[in-house]
RNA sequence: GGCGCUGUACCCAAGUGGCUUAAGGGGAAGGUCUGCAAAACCUUUAUUCGUCGGUUCGAAUCCGACCGGCGCCUCCA
C-alpha cells in the first residue's frame, strides 16, 4: 500500500487515486530561459523515481509536465540578446529535452506550454471574474484572495500574518496586497495575446491551473514541485482551480527538498551555480541519479564533489554485478519467487513515501547475496536469471542507475579480445612484465581487464 | 516577527516508541582469492543518535528548554 507525504494534510496518506489503476500526476516544469541547473535536475529526477515506480506497479500513468515559455525572465533574456522571446523559449526548450534525455528521465505523457494554451487560460480567467474571484483593473486582472475561503491551506499561512510580514511592494492597482496577477497588461515591446481585457499575457500561476485542468481534469491525483513552490505558486493554483471548478484540485501535494552546494544555497552571485550540462561532463547521469536516490526526495541535500565521487564508486558495485550477470545468464526465463522477499522489501521501501535510500539498501543487500552465491559457486541458472531480472527491474527500470552495457563495437571489441589473448599467452609464459604492460596501457585508454580463473573479461570505463 | 524543516559513525544516509544492544553506500584497516592487480567475499570501524531535563516497564524515536544548521514568507526546483 503506497503512502505519500501530503503537504496538504501534513502526514503520510494512503495513496488512493481518483480512478482505480490510473494515476494522474502534474509536475511543475522549467521556465525555459536558461539551461536548467542541478537543483532543477534533482526535482526532475525525483519526479522520475515516482513516475517510474508507478509504471513498475503497472499503473496507467498520465504524467504532465509544463514548460513555462513566456514570462518576465524569458522576456528579460530576449531583450538582452535582442531576439524574440520565442527564440529564447525555443532554444531552451530543446536544451531541456536534450538534458532530461541524458538524465534518463522517462518521458512525460505530455509537455504542454503556456503559449499553446492561451484560450484555456483566458477562459479560466473569465470564469473567475464571472464568479467574483477576480477583478479587472484597466487591463490587469487580479485574483482577489479574500474571496477564496481556503487561502493558505496548503502552506499553513494565515492571511493576516502574511499581510503583517509582507515584503510585497505596495501596488495601488490591487485591492489587497496578496492579490496576484492573472493577466498582465502588455507593456511597450512585450509579447502579447488578445483577450477580453486587452492585450497582455498570463500571470505565472494561471497556466498550471488551466493546463492541468485541460489534460488531467478538475480533480486529479498528484501535484508535485520544488518546496519553494508551496507558497505562493501552489497556494495560488489551488485558489484559482478550486474557485473556478468548485471542486477539489489535486489530492496529493508532494514537494521536493532543496539542493545546497557545499552547504550554501546555489546562486549565480555566489559563483556556485552549476548547470546539469556542466555536471554531466564530469559525472555520468547514473552517478547523479544514484547520488540523488541516496537521499529522500523531501530532505535537503548537500552537493559536493566528494559526495559525487562516492556515489560513482557505489553505483559501480551494482554495474559490476549486472555486467557479470549479463555474461553468464543465457536464458531470461526465470522464477521470480526466488527473489520474492527482495521484491517485497523493495516495494515496502518505495511504498513508504518513495523511500529511495531504503530501496537502494534493499538492492545492495541483494547485490551482496548474489555476489556471494557466485563467489561460492552455488548459484543455479534459475537463481542467476532471477537475480539479473531483479537488478534490472529495481536498479534499472525504477531507479535507472544502471550504466550502459559494454559497447559491442565490432572491430573495437575484436581488437580488445585480441590483446587479451596475447596477454594470456604472455602470462602463460610468465612474462608478467609484458602482460602487466598490456593491462596498464589498456587501462589508460579506458579498458579495464579483470582476470578470473579461466578467462579474462573487460569493461569500458 | 510569523510558519515550517533539520542535527544519527571519518563522509553521505535510513530508521520517528519494543522486530534495531541503529539499515545501506563511500572511505579506512586486516584477511581470503590472485604471479601481481582488479572485481568479489569475510572481519573490524556509533554501548550510541546536538546538549540538558521530563514522560514511559521501555526513546535516536514523544514532551520541554537550550545550542547549531536550513528553508519559506519576494522571482526561484
Amino acid at each position: 500500500m503506497l503512502h505519500l507525504y501530503n503537504t496538504l494534510t501534513r502526514k503520510k496518506d494512503i495513496f488512493s487515486p481518483v480512478e482505480t489503476g490510473k494515476v494522474k500526476m502534474y509536475v511543475c516544469g522549467p521556465t525555459v530561459y536558461d539551461y536548467f541547473h542541478i537543483g532543477n535536475a534533482r526535482s526532475f529526477i525525483n519526479a522520475d523515481f515516482i513516475h517510474r515506480y508507478f509504471r513498475y506497479l503497472g499503473l496507467d500513468v498520465k504524467f504532465i509536465m509544463n514548460l513555462t515559455d513566456v514570462d518576465d525572465k524569458i522576456i528579460k533574456k530576449s531583450n538582452e540578446e535582442k531576439v524574440a522571446y520565442s527564440v529564447v523559449a525555443e532554444k531552451y526548450s530543446w536544451a531541456f529535452f536534450e538534458d532530461i534525455g541524458k538524465l534518463k528521465i522517462y518521458p512525460a505523457t505530455m509537455y504542454p506550454t503556456a503559449t499553446s494554451h492561451m484560450q484555456e487560460i483566458i477562459d479560466m480567467i473569465a470564469e473567475l471574474i464571472k464568479k467574483g474571484f477576480a477583478y479587472n483593473n484597466e487591463g490587469n486582472v487580479f485574483y482577489d484572495i479574500s474571496k477564496f475561503n481556503g487561502y493558505g491551506k496548503l502552506s499553513g499561512k494565515k492571511i493576516e500574518e502574511l499581510e503583517a510580514g509582507s515584503r510585497v511592494e505596495v501596488n495601488e492597482e490591487k485591492k489587497g496586497p496578496l492579490d496576484f496577477a492573472l493577466w498582465k497588461k502588455a507593456k511597450e515591446g512585450e509579447p502579447f495575446w488578445e483577450s477580453p481585457w486587452g492585450n497582455g499575457r498570463p500571470g505565472w500561476h494561471i497556466e498550471c491551473s488551466a493546463m492541468s485542468c485541460k489534460h488531467l481534469g478538475e480533480t486529479f491525483d498528484i501535484h508535485a514541485g520544488g518546496s519553494d513552490l508551496i507558497f505562493p505558486h501552489h497556494e495560488n493554483e489551488i485558489a484559482q482551480s478550486e474557485a473556478a471548478s468548485g471542486k477539489p484540485f489535486a489530492n496529493y501535494w508532494l514537494h521536493f527538498g532543496f539542493l545546497n552546494i557545499d552547504s550554501e544555497k546555489m546562486s549565480k552571485s555566489l559563483g556556485n551555480f552549476f548547470t546539469t550540462r556542466d555536471i554531466l561532463k564530469k559525472f555520468s547521469a547514473e552517478t547523479l541519479r544514484f547520488f540523488y536516490a541516496q537521499t529522500h526526495y523531501a530532505s535537503p541535500l548537500n552537493f559536493t564533489a566528494d559526495a559525487l565521487e562516492a556515489a560513482d564508486s557505489g553505483r559501480l558495485k551494482i554495474d559490476n554485478l549486472y555486467f557479470k550477470l549479463e555474461e553468464i545468464v543465457k536464458d531470461e526465463d526465470c522464477d521470480d519467487s526466488l527473489f520474492a522477499s527482495n521484491y517485497a522489501s523493495f516495494e515496502e521501501a518505495m511504498d513508504d513515501d518513495i523511500n529511495t535510500p531504503k530501496a537502494m539498501a534493499v538492492v545492495f543487500d541483494a547485490v551482496r547475496d548474489i555476489n556471494r552465491q557466485i563467489a561460492e559457486n552455488k548459484a543455479s541458472a534459475a537463481y542467476l536469471a532471477s537475480a539479473k531480472k531483479f537488478i534490472r527491474r529495481t536498479a534499472g527500470d525504477v531507479l535507472a542507475v544502471l550504466g550502459e552495457a559494454k559497447k559491442e563495437a565490432g572491430l573495437e571489441s575484436q581488437l580488445i579480445e585480441l590483446l587479451i589473448q596475447l596477454r594470456l599467452e604472455a602470462k602463460k609464459e610468465k612474462n608478467y612484465a609484458l602482460s602487466d604492460k598490456i593491462r596498464d596501457r589498456l587501462k589508460e585508454i579506458g579498458v579495464i581487464l579483470e582476470d578470473s580463473k579461466d578467462k579474462t573479461s573487460y569493461k569500458l570505463n
